[in-house]
RNA sequence: GACCCUAUCGUCUAGCGGUUAGGACACCGCCCUUUCACGGCGGGUGCACGGGUUCGAGUCCCGUUAGGGUCGCCA
């Protein structure tokens, strides 16, 4: 089996320069006297790339699903070319608008949009392009139509109520952009009826059949997908063959597997796009960290803006070997786009995440409300984090768990809060700066470090040992709260 | 069972015959420090195995092993 070289470039595979850095020598010469031959011709140039992601609405977006997703608007953009949504609906049963919604919504979520396809998830609805309907439910006439060409050019017939397709015996070689030339053979299996259904008894057509019609129908050029169709392509190319069209260009991408390297399915932890949305996570941190699985600028960089990624970004250049999901890089890197982003839009993002944790702040004072978040911007990983790390600021009652109770308030801690209380009820400007010249003052009196008095005070406020910078948050919570909340830790302390 | 793909630190990756095998996340130590962090400095960990080819192999070839995928009247 000839695995073609790695790096190859997009250009077609027709050119006999692709090799060209193999033989460097020799085309340097062939260059110079050919100067209309260029190492690189630019495929977009030449072609007009249309890529599609074709899901089914099963109620639930994979990551895999979004990462494919990703790749091929990735690439559309990187060529200038056209990024198609088609929504794969033949099993009725199973799909529903709100399904499609959530694929229509997910996409829109990583800022994937697309140029042709559906605009709402009503498949009778609005759509964009000329290559429609793009819910297969709607192209049963043209589906009819493709079976019938088969049928009459005696490569498909009837068996038992079905349509089946002559499948050739012969191996069929697929040549891809990702994985190389591929020869696939007939499986045993497949040894004994090679021929494969198209149209169900029930008169509706098969994916196999719908996908390569669709993609014949809608000039795709490029099929980006997951390495878990490369055996079924076979199939496809045969489909192609016999309608007498040149196959598209394929691009098998590595999948995406669960952190054990098992296979990542629905029910696993983060393989649903929508956990993502729901908890906290930043569109461009997932999308940056998605295009991260099987692809690399090469240069040791891992935050990269969008715009540079669709400009190096490029098939040839993916991995041809699964990744596996790594959940604590995504936090460090949604964290990152989280510290970098900017202020108002932080401030939005923040109070969505606190309202969805169950905090009115309706009725909040938006300052007091922008003042608190904003002390935890560079604090949390994942935007969901803000409930439990500013959830103080926005309760009255302070609830301690035991053990916190146990350690931080006794009688020595009572002593402390006693005097900061004093202390702080005394000051007239209640700052950052004069709050912690009253702690520093107050330990130099005792002769005792800082902490002594930080520790209680942060408990006292907060109920937790950890949290916001100490004097901002104190002053951000205003005197009478500190005052209160005093109170209430100073009766815990016996 | 058959067919196909893959194999560099724990994870994501750089590497395209000659490197002290680089980076990031995670981890450990020290410094800074009002907590948790941030930041700074330093550290450990890797070419699955076995054969070839070659002066020389992480890199090319073959095999083994392991992982993943496919072989549906699912998509």
């Amino acid at each position: 089996m000839l695995k073609p070289a790695k790096m190859q470039c997009s250009a077609p595979r027709s050119s006999p320069f692709q090799h060209y850095k193999e033989h460097s020598e020799f085309f340097r010469v062939l260059f110079f006297l050919l100067p209309q031959a260029r190492p690189r011709p630019n495929y977009s140039s030449i072609m007009h790339v249309r890529v599609r992601f074709a899901p089914s609405p099963t109620g639930f977006l994979h990551i895999g699903g979004a990462r494919t997703a990703l790749f091929n608007w990735l690439y559309a953009r990187h060529t200038g070319g056209t990024f198609i949504l088609r929504i794969e609906d033949t099993d009725a049963a199973r799909n529903t608008e709100s399904a499609v919604n959530i694929i229509i919504e997910g996409l829109r979520w990583l800022g994937l949009e697309w140029d042709e396809g559906p605009q709402t998830s009503n498949a009778d609805g609005r759509s964009m392009g000329q290559a429609g309907p793009y819910f297969q439910s709607r192209r049963s006439a043209i589906y009819q139509a493709r079976v019938e060409e088969l049928k009459m050019k005696g490569l498909a017939y009837e068996h038992e109520g079905a349509v089946k397709f002559r499948m050739p015996r012969e191996p069929i070689t697929i040549n891809d952009l990702v994985v190389g030339e591929v020869r696939r053979e007939l499986t045993d299996r497949e040894s004994k009826d090679p021929d494969f259904v198209i149209v169900r008894s029930d008169g509706q057509p098969v994916f196999h059949l719908v996908n390569v019609v669709d993609d014949l129908e809608m000039d795709i050029t490029h099929v980006i997908r997951g390495e878990d169709h490369l055996s079924n392509t076979a199939k496809h190319i045969a489909l192609f063959n016999a309608f007498g069209t040149p196959p598209p260009r394929y691009a098998h991408i590595p999948l995406i597997l669960n952190t054990d390297g098992s296979k990542m399915s629905k029910r696993d932890q983060g393989a649903s796009l929508i956990s993502y949305m729901q908890e906290g996570f930043v569109p461009e941190a997932v999308a940056n960290y998605l295009c991260l699985l099987g692809w690399s600028p090469k240069d040791n960089r891992e935050i990269l803006a969008q715009s540079e990624i669709i400009s190096r970004f490029d098939l040839p250049q993916i991995l041809r070997h699964n990744a596996r999901f790594d959940f604590t890089k995504l936090r460090w890197l949604n964290w990152e786009y989280i510290r970098s982003m900017e202020r108002d839009r932080y401030l939005k993002l923040a109070v969505s995440a606190m309202e969805q944790a169950g905090f009115d702040l309706s009725k909040v004072p938006p300052d007091y409300t922008a003042a608190a978040l904003l002390t935890c911007k560079e604090k949390v990983q994942q935007l969901s984090e803000l409930a439990s790390l500013a959830g103080f600021y926005f309760r009255d009652d302070m609830t301690f768990e035991e053990s916190v109770r146990a350690k931080e308030f006794n009688p020595e801690s009572g002593a402390c809060l006693l005097r900061l209380k004093s202390s702080l009820e005394a000051l007239d400007l209640f700052s950052a700066d004069h709050i912690q010249q009253v702690l520093k003052r107050l330990a130099a009196e005792s002769y005792v470090k800082m902490s002594v008095f930080v520790h209680p005070l942060r408990v006292a406020c907060t109920g937790s040992t950890t949290g916001p910078s100490l004097y901002h948050l104190v002053e951000i919570l205003g005197k009478s709260r500190v005052i209160h909340r005093l109170d209430q830790a100073l009766a815990l302390c016996g």
